[in-house]
DNA sequence: GTGCCTCGAGTTCC
DNA sequence: CTCGAGGCAC
């Protein structure tokens, strides 16, 4: 690229220049998109699209119908390819006190069956703050890393790690398949180096090390990723063609031999206490480390028992993050802010004078609600010792789990004069509607429904979202736009739908739109007709009915099985009562409250009808009950009675779901099997009584022993 | 009725 | 990530 300062540059000079520009950005693009290496840094690359719009704006008539200004969606952060973790990378729960250490042992306990006094060993290590990777490997070559992501889809970073010292491009003596999972990170050394380094040559430094990790192992250019000094800990692993080891102990000594680096504070403990210990043993050298950590990690570490407890939906119940103490630090509220949900929801932000905590830089709070302003909690309680917080106010912040930030405290002493008790409006700032709190609730609504236009976007902002609709090109910031747009409008879903019809029939073209080309428009078109024809548990879950979310879409989707049951059973059931309400509440996992909410969510005539313009839209995919194969309790409702000997209710219950089996607590005539136990008292005579199957515990172990 | 366990909703920062 | 609420087992 030229360096001649854009204000001298000839017309013709310009359009050369253009030409270059266009061609550099585009080739740019798809190497980060496609598999390529690539070959410009994002600092060369964001120079070069500068100095692009530099010259479109002072030539506008030499603007290209390919301008790489008009490529929406380009930017660097989105660059790496997506890799689907074969195994999901979960994230772990976490523990804050001694109390929640004692309760997750005793969790562990109950789940399998263990004796309080039986010994039950645990691996405790101390949590690396950095970000973690996966390494797959085949026949002992590194093919692929990518990083957590969501924990089902990260990106790809393969050239990047490759650089990392820490990480073996070969490994002798490892499975065929081994995906090996841990930490990358930068030492405190290394940051403080680095960022003199980039302060010398006039770069941007790093909050933190975990920031300079991160913004490390991200470069577009894996020369850059060399050239900065990272590291990494092993302290897990994902498919594995054959198991490293009989226990999670002797699993990462497998690792260390097989040339990973592992973390030399990791101790086997057998009891709270002992966990405790070692906790207080690591936060005493904490300081002295020359890594950042954030807490200590236990987990099972018999991995047969880790496989008998699994997973809950985001978290392994075998082990836990105890959290070190968050930072804390004080600074001025400057102002209360209400932002408006897409349930109306009314949501206190605190504005605060910027403060570092936790080595960021936080200007933003949230208050949660009206209660936790005033000091108390929802059931009436004192929080904080009953101190109302005042805008004014010297006010104590802390990152809660090191991420969101929180009001703690408030000091008195430095209270000015004047101030009065936050008023919490009682309409919403957005549309003037009465904002009402419910009995028993502890947020305040806007009344205003769909006339709220705050309401309105945020419902969209959901429709498009990830777990629903999902379109490529339309996220939040586009919805917001189009919704306030005259000539182009999105102001209820069916909208999206129409849009590419009603851009034909305008006069003005999205394609000549500030932030459009004629490439991103008709992109932005295929992204909304590819999602045309839809799965119905995606459709419910979008309708953003209060109380249903992902879940609960799935298992009415399950249950319905298409658009046309769906709908009908939903206008035809009533709170009263009646056969569809009481299929309605049938479905395992759907209460009262939910039912109520669909229920009447269809029963409004204005959302029924943008609901109805909606469907008329799409193309509805049914939904199958989940066929696990091959499974034979897959459909069949089961009840487990008396005592199980090799396994816990909570156990035989998670497993039995796992199959595609409904697991319910009492015999009915849609039970198909009981699973009876010594000391099956009622419930087997009753199952007799209605002829169901029975079997035993063994009985039942053998049905299902082949999955 | 009480006490888990999960899910849903709202939120921050880079 | 956290809090509150919903659902369900005991």
């Amino acid at each position: 690229m030229s360096d001649k300062p854009v204000d001298s540059l000839t017309k013709d000079e310009a359009r050369a220049e253009l030409g270059r520009l266009s061609d550099l950005l585009t080739k740019a693009n798809t190497a980060y998109h496609g598999e390529d290496a690539p070959f410009i840094s994002d600092a060369d690359y964001d120079a070069a699209k500068r100095r692009n719009a530099a010259i479109e704006t002072r030539f506008p008539d030499l603007k290209r119908d390919d301008s790489p200004t008009d490529q929406v969606g380009a930017a660097p952060s989105e660059a790496f390819s997506k890799v689907r973790h074969r195994v999901r990378m979960m994230s772990l729960a976490n523990a804050f006190s001694e109390e929640d250490i004692s309760d997750f042992d005793r969790q562990v306990r109950s789940f399998l069956g263990v004796a309080p006094d039986t010994p039950l060993a645990f691996t405790a290590e101390p949590k690396i703050d950095g970000l973690s990777l996966s390494l797959r490997y085949e026949k002992g070559k590194l093919i692929e890393a990518a990083t957590r992501g969501d924990g089902a889809e990260g990106e790809n970073v393969t050239a990047n790690a490759r650089t990392i010292d820490d990480i073996p491009v070969t490994l002798t003596g490892a499975p065929d398949v081994l995906e090996v999972r841990g930490e990358v990170y930068m030492s405190r050394a290394d940051f403080a180096t680095l960022n003199d380094r980039q302060q010398a040559r006039g770069g941007k430094t790093f909050a933190n090390p975990r920031n300079a990790a991160a913004g490390s192992l991200r470069q577009l250019d894996p020369r850059i990723t060399a050239d900065r000094p990272l590291k990494f800990f092993a302290y897990a692993w994902g498919e594995v063609s054959e198991p490293l080891a009989p226990t999670q102990s002797a699993a990462i000594e497998r690792l260390r031999d097989l040339g990973f680096q592992t973390n030399p504070l990791t101790r086997r403990v057998t009891t709270p206490d002992e966990m405790m210990a070692h906790y207080h043993a690591i936060e005493a050298q904490r300081a002295t480390l020359d890594y950042d950590i954030d807490g200590v990690v236990y987990k099972v570490d018999d991995l047969a028992l880790q496989q008998r407890l699994g997973f809950r939906s985001t978290t392994p119940r075998w082990a836990i993050a105890h959290k070190f103490p968050a930072e804390l630090a004080w600074t001025q509220l400057e102002a209360i802010d209400i932002q408006v949900g897409r349930t109306g929801a009314l949501s206190p932000v605190a504005r605060l004078a910027p403060v570092t905590v936790g080595g960021v830089v936080v200007s933003n709070a949230t208050l949660h609600n009206e209660d936790y302003i005033a000091g108390r909690d929802s059931k009436g309680g004192e929080i904080r010792g009953g101190k109302d917080i005042r805008i004014g106010d010297w006010v104590q912040v802390y990152r809660a789990g090191d991420v969101i930030p929180k009001v703690a405290d408030v000091d008195l002493a430095k209270r000015p004069e004047g101030t009065e008790p936050y008023a919490f409006p009682t309409h919403c700032p957005e549309c003037g509607s009465k904002a009402i709190r419910e009995e028993g609730d502890a947020v305040r609504r806007c009344t205003g429904g769909m006339i709220c236009p705050a309401q309105a976007v945020e419902k969209l902002k959901h429709f498009v979202s990830r777990g629903a609709f999902d379109i490529e090109g339309l996220g939040a910031r586009q919805i917001e736009m189009f919704y306030h747009d005259d000539q182009l409008p999105i102001r209820e879903p069916a909208d999206i739908f129409t849009l590419a019809t009603r851009d034909a029939e305008n006069l003005t073209k999205l394609r000549n739109r500030d932030g459009y080309g004629e490439k991103s428009a008709a992109n932005l078109f295929a992204g909304i007709e590819e999602r045309r024809q839809i799965p119905l548990n995606r459709v419910i879950f979008a309708l953003g009915i209060r109380h249903v979310g992902e879940s609960a879409a799935n298992l009415l989707a399950r249950h319905y099985g298409d658009w046309s049951s769906f709908e009908t059973a939903m206008t035809g059931a009533t709170p009263e009562g009646g056969s569809a309400w009481d299929e309605l509440l049938s479905i395992d996992g759907i209460g009262a409250v939910m039912a109520t909410s669909l229920v009447t969510t269809f029963q409004q005539e204005n959302e029924r009808a943008s609901i109805d313009r909606l469907a008329a839209q799409l193309d509805i995919q049914p939904v199958e009950a989940p066929r696990t194969e091959g499974s034979p309790v897959a459909g069949k409702t089961v009840v487990f009675t008396g005592t199980l000997e090799k396994m816990t209710r909570a156990e035989a219950k998670a497993r039995a779901e796992a199959l595609g089996a409904k697991v319910a607590g009492s015999v009915s005539a849609k039970t198909d099997l009981l699973v009876a136990g010594p000391g099956a008292g009622s419930k087997a005579k009753k199952a007799a009584d209605l002829g169901i199957e029975m079997v035993d515990e063994d009985g039942w172990l053998d049905l299902i022993k082949d999955l």
